[in-house]
DNA sequence: AGCCTGACTCGGA
DNA sequence: CTCCGAGCCAGGC
C-alpha cells in the first residue's frame, strides 16, 4: 500500500457524509498534516481502494480538479449531484454551505431547497 | 545524490 | 475575472 500517510487522508475522507465535500487543504489539516493538500491528491491519484467517496473531495475553489489524463469529472460531479450538491455555473460548489468540518456539528448552512 | 512532477493553495498584480 | 510565483514534500527516474 502506498503509506500510512494515505491511510490517514483515506481515513479522513472516509468520515465526509453523503452530500457534503472537503477540499484537498481541509482533508490534510483533517489528517494533521497542514499544507499537504498536493499530497491528498497525489493519495487519491494512488487510490485503488473502492470504499473512499473520492468524489467528495474537490479544491479550495469549490471545483473539480481535472486529472489532465481523461478526466472522470463528469462521473464526479455526477455523483455529487446524485447526493444534493448543487453546482453553479461553472461547475462550482458553494463550500460555505457544503463544506464539511470533521468535529464540528454543523459546518455548513442548509442546502438550498430551491 | 539531484532534478522534475503533481486530483493543491494562497496572496499579489 | 485572469495570470504568476512561492510553499510544500513524497515518488519516480
Amino acid at each position: 500500500m502506498a503509506s500510512a500517510e494515505y491511510e490517514a487522508y483515506y481515513r479522513i475522507i472516509r468520515l465526509i457524509p453523503k452530500g457534503r465535500v472537503m477540499t484537498y487543504g481541509d482533508v490534510a489539516i483533517a489528517a494533521d498534516r497542514p499544507r499537504q493538500a498536493r499530497r491528498v491528491g497525489y493519495a487519491l491519484h494512488a487510490l485503488r481502494q473502492p470504499r473512499v467517496p473520492w468524489w467528495r473531495v474537490i479544491n479550495a475553489q469549490g471545483t473539480i480538479s481535472a486529472r489532465g489524463r481523461g478526466d472522470h469529472g463528469d462521473e464526479q460531479r455526477f455523483r455529487l449531484e446524485a447526493e444534493g450538491v448543487e453546482f453553479g455555473l461553472g461547475g462550482v460548489v458553494d463550500l460555505d454551505v457544503y463544506r464539511f468540518r470533521p468535529g464540528r456539528k454543523k459546518g455548513a448552512r442548509r442546502p438550498p431547497s430551491t
